[in-house]
Parts: structure tokens; C-alpha cells; sequence
DNA sequence: TACTAGGAACGAA
DNA sequence: TTCGTTCCTAGTA
């Protein structure tokens, strides 16, 4: 029993690993929360159990987001278990208390497991909205070589992993499932790690959904369960103002391509042209899509009215006619 | 140079 | 038929 890095299938650069039964390696994986590096494997879920999840993306949730999290657990560990013995010095009013640690314990606990209870819903949220997207189903294993493709290029346009999809082709789902981190590291040297990564991260997903009945899920969740993602695959063909409101509603993940200047009016900026264009071609299958053509269909919207400039026209600026 | 606007033809569903 | 893609010309910042 040490640090969570010394758990199966887990890395010294975990950056984000909440588990309730590893009190005092709490500590040693925020030590590493700056390493923005994603575990080498998250395959050791099954093995830990519900309450133990790794959710190494998630460092921007911890540390930006919810920078809270960390000034909660950021408390040092206790040291060494307070000593009973008649050695110790008179008793300072910290001391006197030997029950305060356990309850410190318990509400540590607590605290840390509705924290990981929140990481939790986001992982599935954030799994759900990519599945939305990508409009492929969320369990690796259902892949087939189409779905596996838009899967490494949405991961490499999202995390800046360059030409690393382009190492694993013909591959179907049930192939990528089976590699080792090693193969991965065979077939990118540079990025095979992190997309290991990201892909347990999917399969972690997947594997709390056979563990969790839909309710718990849900309530994870938040307002999306499980069983919403398998009703929406497959889904009905996208339209691209449907692509744009998902980005749009994902600030977390896609506010440097795309986001909200007003959100009460529907108006918001693409950020990234490109990036926006390349998701979107990614999503329909279309390799060629630039912002040239991305643009014209989003005038399209314009005699549809469902998009529009606004009032005071500026570049990348456009308005959902009706607000979400 | 990048973005905006819109016409036209085309294919997929 | 609808929706989106592709190509195009022309204009603007």
C-alpha cells in the first residue's frame, strides 16, 4: 500500500487519482497534479473497484475550474500517528483531542468523496458530450475502424497530439482494447502513452457504467445518464448548429475553439477556425472541411433562421437566433 | 491574408 | 426535399 502510483497500471504521473481508501497517498498524487502528463494506464480500475477512478484529463477540472478541490485537500498529510505515550509534552489544545483526527479523517472522507463523486459525473459528462460529437458509441470495444479513426483524430486535434492517428490505422475497437501501453508506445513513441491514456479514460468510463445502475449514473451525471448516450447512439446526423451548441456547452473543453460572449443572447465566437473545422469535418467524415466551407453552411442558417451576425457584425461573431 | 456574403451545382439521406 | 459540401466570385477589414 503506497501512493497510487504504485497501484497496477498506474503511473508515477497520474495527475488526477481519487480513491478513499488510500488516505495518505492523497497527498502524493496532488504532489504530481502540476505533471500534465496523463497516466500511463488506467486499466487498473476493474482491479480497484468503484470507489478508486483515475481521471488523469481532468488536472484542468482540479486546477482550474475547481481550483477548490485542491485548496481542500492541499492540507499536508499527518505526519505519523500522534503518539499516546507519557513522553509527550504537556497537551496543546490540538493534541488533546485524539478522536478530532479520526473525525478529521472521517470529514476528509467525506469531502473527498464527494469530490470524487463530482469528477466522476464530469468523466461522464465529458464522455457523453464526445460520444455526442463523434456520434460513435461509448465503449471502445463497440468501435469499428471508422469510429476508432474519429476517435484518435478528435483526440489528437484536442490534446495536440500530431499525426498520431495516423500510426494506428485499421484498427477496430476490440485491437485498440487489446493493446498493451507498450504496443501504443510502438506505434507513436512520441504520443502512444497519452493516447493509452485517454483511451482507458473511455474504458474506466464504460466499465462505472456496468458497475452503476442507470440511477446512479444519473445522479453522477447530473442531467446525463448512461442510458441517455446508448439512446443517442446511433443518433440522427448531426447539424452543424447542433455541433456548435455541444462545443459551446463544453467550455471546459472546447472554450479555445469556440465560445460564448453572450450566452443569454446566443451569441458566441469561434476562437479557433480552424480547430472548429477540422472537429466538425472530423465528425462528418469529411477530411477536406476548412472554415471556408464550415462557413458557408453556417450562412446557410442565415434564410433558415438559425443563425445569424448579430447586431454589430464582427469577424468569427455569430448568434443562434434562439438562445439556448 | 483572413473573413464575409451569397450563387450554383451536386450528393447523400 | 432537405441539408450540407464544394467551388466560385466579389467585397471588406
Amino acid at each position: 500500500m503506497g501512493s497510487p502510483c504504485e497501484l497496477p497500471g498506474c503511473s508515477a504521473y497520474s495527475p488526477l487519482y481519487i480513491s478513499h481508501t488510500h488516505t495518505d497517498s492523497r497527498m502524493a498524487w496532488l504532489d504530481e497534479a502540476e505533471d500534465i502528463k496523463p497516466p500511463r494506464s488506467l486499466l487498473g480500475l476493474p482491479e480497484l473497484g468503484w470507489p478508486g477512478v483515475y481521471v488523469p484529463c481532468y488536472n484542468r477540472l482540479a486546477l482550474e475550474e475547481n481550483s477548490w478541490v485542491l485548496r481542500m485537500t492541499e492540507a499536508p498529510a499527518p505526519a505519523a500517528p500522534p503518539s499516546r505515550t507519557l513522553e509527550m509534552s504537556p497537551a496543546k489544545p490540538s493534541q488533546t483531542q485524539v478522536p478530532s483526527s479520526e473525525m478529521q479523517g472521517q470529514v476528509e472522507e467525506r469531502c473527498l468523496e464527494q469530490v470524487q463523486t463530482m469528477v466522476v459525473g464530469e468523466v461522464l459528462k465529458d464522455v457523453n458530450t464526445a460520444c455526442k460529437l463523434l456520434n460513435i458509441a461509448p465503449d471502445p470495444l463497440d468501435w469499428n475502424c471508422v469510429h476508432v479513426q474519429k476517435w484518435l483524430l478528435w483526440t489528437e486535434q484536442m490534446h495536440r497530439l500530431p499525426q498520431a492517428s495516423t500510426m494506428f490505422q485499421e484498427l477496430s475497437g476490440r485491437d485498440l482494447c487489446s493493446m498493451t501501453e507498450a504496443d501504443f508506445r510502438q506505434h507513436s513513441t512520441q504520443f502512444g502513452d497519452t493516447l493509452y491514456a485517454h483511451l482507458d479514460i473511455w474504458r474506466s468510463a464504460a466499465a462505472m457504467k456496468e458497475r452503476c445502475p442507470p440511477e446512479d449514473s444519473k445522479s453522477a451525471a447530473d442531467d446525463l445518464s448512461w442510458s441517455d448516450v446508448m439512446c443517442n447512439y446511433p443518433s440522427q446526423p448531426i447539424h452543424l448548429w447542433q455541433f456548435l451548441r455541444e462545443l459551446l456547452l463544453k467550455p471546459t473543453d472546447y472554450s479555445r475553439c469556440i465560445r460564448w460572449l453572450n450566452k443569454d443572447k446566443g451569441i458566441f465566437k469561434i476562437e479557433d477556425s480552424a480547430l472548429v473545422a477540422r472537429l466538425w469535418g472530423i465528425r462528418k467524415n469529411r477530411p477536406a472541411m476548412n472554415y471556408d466551407k464550415m462557413s458557408r453552411s453556417i450562412r446557410q442558417y442565415y434564410k433558415k433562421g438559425i443563425i445569424r451576425k448579430p447586431d454589430i457584425s464582427r469577424r468569427l461573431v455569430y448568434q443562434f437566433v434562439n438562445p439556448v
